[in-house]
DNA sequence: GGTATAATTGAACAGATGTTCAACTATTCA
DNA sequence: TGAATAGTTGAACATCTGTTCAATTATACC
């Protein structure tokens, strides 16, 4: 993500020093919001959103889901283990079926939240 | 994103009619589906998810946001133009300066809920 | 008008992302 | 045990993303 990166050269020039200073003070960590864009990142991609859709309707197996979206089983499994990996979503295991939910109420909040921002920006 | 793609594979083997049909009905749009995609995606970068949460503390011009996060003016006027697409920050010019700030009340909701999230998985 | 500078923009490029394909694992059932 | 199959995984590859650098625009001040 990065290359040459001039380190010689100013990158800025007026700022507001107070201003600055107040709002570093407030700051999350790093860490913290390194975890908050790692979540909306996985949010981030119209697979995963419908994939985590369906599954606040319903417990779904990777065939399901795959036929749902008239995809593969393969593309699916990549992309859950991607929202098992943030722990947004869970399985159990029966027979040869996996079936996955989500893993956390928080997830239907944000959707909740997100809709109603792109319904009244659209 | 698409390569060879084998229309005459079967990519489904095993799924419960039944099961997908009743998820189906109640699935959304095609286009909100991205809109909500796509809205994540953009908090879904660290340099971005910080501008936003410098933002919702105070309004800011570009350079403050340049020397906040030790980055380069034009790094932070490409994300901040992508934020402004997505209707995310509104800004007022003054002379030379440009102050920005959140444009909707939902992003802090957003950013509250999955800071929830965060912080029980962690 | 002319210079300085806050901010934006476009091109370039390294690195990340998502799907495909093929190989593999694990479980069922005959 | 062996065939069938639900699911996972790794490599490959085309596309997308984010930063840098250089050029441009817009405003202030002399």
């Amino acid at each position: 993500m990065k290359k040459g990166y001039n380190e010689h050269v100013c990158k800025v020039d007026f700022f507001d020093p107070k201003r600055v200073a107040s709002v570093q003070k407030r700051l999350k960590p790093d860490r913290t919001m390194q975890l908050l864009a790692e979540t909306f990142k996985v949010l981030g991609d119209t697979t995963r959103v419908k994939i985590l859709f369906a599954l606040s309707q319903q417990e779904l197996c990777v065939c399901d889901l795959a036929r749902l979206f008239n995809t593969s089983k393969s593309a699916i499994s990549h992309q859950l283990r991607l929202l098992r990996n943030m722990r947004l979503v869970k399985y159990r295991k029966e027979g040869k079926m996996v079936y996955y939910s989500l893993d956390d109420h928080h997830i239907r909040n944000l959707f909740d939240e997100c809709l109603r921002h792109v319904e009244e920006t659209k």
